[in-house]
DNA sequence: TGTCGAGACGTACAGCGTACGTACGGGAGG
DNA sequence: CCTCCCGTACGTACGCTGTACGTCTCGACA
């Protein structure tokens, strides 16, 4: 058994919140995977949210953000946003963590500098960039909770709409569209917002030089 | 002193997460408040998450959807979007319990029956109208995250990114940035993003009818 | 060999959600 | 009027949480 250590523990809790969902995330709980005193975990991280933390910025970090500068800014734009969406196929548990927390740090200032730089480039001004980027950011993220089923306790959130369910007097629209409410091709809803954004900053660009 | 009922524990729960953060709910404090035996509680709710149910489907009900069926569908969504991040400013450190409890309840269902028969009425399809609905969703709960700040503490998140905190020469734009990042008018901000998606859609709309 | 520091660990405390048992008070039935 | 019963209020208790604090062990170095 190597020695206990910060990159560890950090694996511990991603596993254990991969297997068992974030609610069971306790100290007490990582050291027994460790087998290791609950207090000894506290030699190698602060508290528990500064191990929250490093969860997050771990995950992060191992997102694919491959940027090839010579594409266009739409294809560049899409594949940042695409690479973000990939954490809720890698962690799909820990999604909701990683969100939930800003991070200061590197691993989560480096997404948003490429963001920004790739909206420069394509040539945004400088409050509009930031503005643009803003949209996007909530745009993802909004995704990602509605996709990992903001309900923390079990990942996949199905049949959460059944015709059956909803009084078609109070509710006639829910209930002509049940079929398409309930069924939910993420990554094709996903696209399909994204692309319609991108279409629109698209067209105030075009439309300012105009 | 009246008798303890569910709704006077509800409002004693968002009156504690207004004054204190959704951290301070616990169902021990709300009972002080109430100057009340804890497990009385347990009289009128079942649990601590109903409970919280209880408190999202309470403020929910009490934004104020009004729509005018006359208007253009582009005002009508507008409107709608405007209605819901309300709550960012009604009820700011509820939001966070709000946006994270999905409710199948009458309350929960009436924003989405509104902007899905909006959308139907406006001529989109049935599959579009749910996928351009979905876009919404993610963009508004997305940017009532940023807004109320998603960290639950404390409720305005202030001086987040600060010029001089950032290297200069990993995060160019950052820096370059900061002044823009730093500051954020959530009213504006909001509005621009909502009235670029409302422009895609009504060129999607266009387009298909052209 | 004696010393020292770092890491592992046990204990303890305050707080949590809530299952369970009890006590009370008012309306219904005899 | 008396009795019964049931809904409500409440106290206690259990197992869980994060973590402050003190102790112990062990390897490195003078």
């Amino acid at each position: 058994m190597p020695p206990l250590n910060r990159t560890r523990i950090v694996a511990a809790a991603i596993d254990l919140i991969e297997r068992e969902g974030a609610d069971a995330v306790s100290m007490r709980r990582i050291a027994a995977d460790l087998e290791v005193g609950v207090m000894s975990l506290y030699n190698h991280v602060p508290n528990k949210s500064a191990l929250l933390d490093a969860v997050s910025e771990a995950i992060l970090s191992e997102v694919e953000f491959t940027d090839d500068p010579a594409a266009h800014w739409t294809g560049r734009v899409r594949m940042q946003a695409r690479a973000f969406r990939q954490i809720a196929h890698t962690h799909p548990r820990s999604t909701m963590v990683v969100v939930s927390r800003q991070l200061k740090s590197a691993a989560g200032m480096l997404p948003v500098e490429r963001a920004l730089s790739t909206l420069r480039e394509a040539g945004f001004g400088e409050r509009e960039a930031v503005q643009i980027f803003r949209v996007f950011i909530a745009y993802v993220i909004g995704s990602l909770l509605r996709e990992v089923g903001v309900t923390p306790t079990f990942a996949p959130v199905h049949g959460a709409i059944r015709a059956s369910d909803v009084d078609p007097e109070l509710f006639p629209e829910i209930g002509a569209l049940a079929p398409h409410l309930s069924a939910c091709d993420h990554e094709a809803e996903f696209d399909f917002g994204l692309d319609l954004m991108i279409e629109a900053i698209a067209g105030r660009l075009a439309q300012r030089t105009r």
